[in-house]
DNA sequence: CGCCTTTGACCTGCGC
DNA sequence: GCGCAGGTCAAAGGCG
């Protein structure tokens, strides 16, 4: 009887692999059969009830099995027959496994069909979390751009979320005018924001699932208020003002280039209007850079030497164009654009919302499965996440640096080379260093080995291939085409520090403090001081 | 002459 | 509240 039971499990598992679930007229088939068959084995004592009480203990995928079974099954049929064995009772023994065999089948069926539910009800899941990450990406949006009116109006018809709602179009003004000029009325801007926020949530709650909705909503507005305390205050002048608004300022992209000269080209035109000696540094002064592009421009660059390798230029962005930029500053601001997004996402999925001044980003987090577990922990709005395009490949030894980087280039060099940033582009046989992300400047590392050597078009595809930061890219370009939509609201370019256009907004979206690092040339002149 | 850089003073935020 | 450091302003001077 022993030997028997692990004859059935052997068969139980055996037929487990086989299961063909999409035949059903099969199983019908098998059904009847197994009914006819559960009579004779009554006799045995092979009840098919007994056997489908227990079907998952023996469940166990084991490949290979199935040879086994059939040889045993051969085995013991040769053995109880032997020479004198009747032939019926072979075939009996025969209709026995083929009932089993059945039984196991419906089996297998029920099991598989709760395996469906177990991953359609994950895959539901999974499409909820998209929505909440697209409606609080929206809702940063609107964060960041309602200090303009028209911007606001602008967002609004772009993501035919509120355009259903002429009222929150028309009501938004009316926020804005109540929203006291001074930074001291905190509180008020932050419920009017909060307000926005969610306005924003009830046009998306529509095509949303309705027992989800109060749920979702409260975890917008605890991000909507982490996102305001941020801000803290909000410069109703908005663009026009010539003082970057703390919004805007929030909003930084820093670029690391191994660089001689005094400023790396960004395709913009930069004046110095100050120059401070930091702390801790003082062989260094940090310079003071505000764009002259368009007069009131916000945007503002801080210059800096780095204090490890005085080589690297560090050059930190804050604040969001309000013009057009030039074709090099405009791929620029896409990559930046990206990577902001990049990280907001990253944020924005998080649990708890926490603030991502800077954020530590392993290598296991560029693994799609963990999409949603960056650390929040590490929060220093002092530092920031560094994209770091190349490695830290100074030669200590020899005192020099391998093979080219990234030369600055003109914006007629950059132009030349479409689709490439213009503090990407350089000479005609370019390397690239390492494609990393970096916290603080501690090298999140695309093995360097891995990419040397390696052509620009490779380590872009190397980050490109990576979901989240494809994620991001789509974000950015989307909002790009929103902003490019002809229903779309003329109004001053806000977006990225870098943004030519207000594509992405997350750039500016209070929580972002974006490294992008990148080393430059070796040695060679890069771009122009301001000028 | 206009635009730029330089540079000291001033403002502001933050930590103690 | 005070001091420090970062950030900004604005006058002065330089340069094309």
């Amino acid at each position: 009887m022993g030997r028997e039971k692990e004859r059935d499990h052997r068969m139980e598992i055996d037929l487990s692999l086989k299961v063909d679930i999409a035949d059903h007229e099969e199983q019908q088939a098998v059904e009847k059969e197994v009914d006819r068959a559960g009579v004779q084995d009554k006799g045995k004592g092979y009840h098919d009830d007994e056997q489908a009480q227990a079907p998952n203990d023996h469940r166990q995928d084991q490949p290979g099995i199935h040879v086994r079974d059939a040889e045993e099954a051969a085995e013991a049929t040769t053995g109880e027959v032997d020479d004198d064995a009747s032939v019926s009772d072979q075939v009996s023994l025969q209709e026995n496994m083929r009932t089993k065999e059945l039984s196991l089948l419906r089996m297998e069926m029920n099991r598989v069909k709760e395996e469906n539910k177990v991953l359609r009800n994950v895959v539901e899941q999974t499409m909820k979390d998209y929505y909440d990450l697209q409606m609080k990406f929206a809702t940063v949006q609107q964060n960041n751009q309602k200090k303009d009116p028209q911007i606001f109006l602008s967002l609004n018809g772009n993501h035919g979320i509120d355009s259903q709602e002429p009222k929150t179009i028309l009501n938004t003004p009316d926020i804005t005018k109540e929203r006291p000029p001074s930074p001291s009325h905190k509180d008020g801007l932050r419920e009017s924001e909060l307000g926005l926020s969610l306005r924003l949530h009830t046009g998306a709650e529509e095509q949303r699932v309705e027992d989800k909705d109060q749920e979702n909503k409260e975890e917008v507005k605890s991000f909507t208020t982490v996102q305001n305390k941020l801000q803290r205050s909000t410069d109703l002048t908005g663009i026009a003002s010539h003082v970057a608004s703390p919004v805007n300022r929030k909003a930084r992209v820093s670029v690391r280039a191994r660089c001689e000269a005094a400023t790396m080209n960004d395709g913009c035109q930069w004046r110095k209007y100050g120059q401070k000696i930091a702390k801790g540094n003082p062989s260094c002064p940090r310079a003071y850079y505000r764009c002259t592009v368009a007069p009131g421009c916000p945007v503002r660059k801080q210059v800096q030497r780095c204090l490890e390798d005085m080589s690297i230029l560090i050059t930190t962005y804050e604040g969001t164009h309000n013009h057009p930029l030039p074709v090099g500053a405009t791929a620029m601001a896409s990559t930046a654009s990206a990577a902001a997004s990049f990280m907001l996402l990253d944020s924005i999925s998080l649990p708890n919302y926490g603030l991502h001044g800077s954020h530590m980003i392993h290598s296991s987090d560029l693994n799609p499965s963990n999409i949603r577990t960056m650390n929040p922990i590490n929060i220093d709005p002092s530092k920031g996440i560094v994209l770091d395009l190349t490695s830290n490949s100074y030669d200590h030894h020899n005192h020099q640096y391998p093979a080219p980087q990234f030369p600055m280039a003109s914006s007629s060099y950059s132009a030349a080379r479409p689709g490439f940033p213009a503090w990407m582009h350089g000479k005609p046989s370019f390397h690239t260093g390492n494609i990393s992300l970096t916290n603080n400047n501690n090298l999140f590392p695309i093995p360097r080995s891995a990419i040397e050597n390696k052509s620009l078009a490779e380590n872009v595809t190397a980050i490109a291939s990576d979901p989240k930061f494809r994620v991001a890219v789509a974000a950015a370009i989307t909002s790009l085409i929103n902003k490019e939509s002809p229903n779309t609201i003329t109004h001053p370019h806000v977006g990225t520090p870098f943004g030519p256009r207000d594509g992405d907004q997350s750039g500016s979206s209070g929580s972002s403090n974006w490294v992008l690092e990148s080393l430059s040339g070796n040695g060679k002149p890069l771009g122009h001081s301001p000028s």
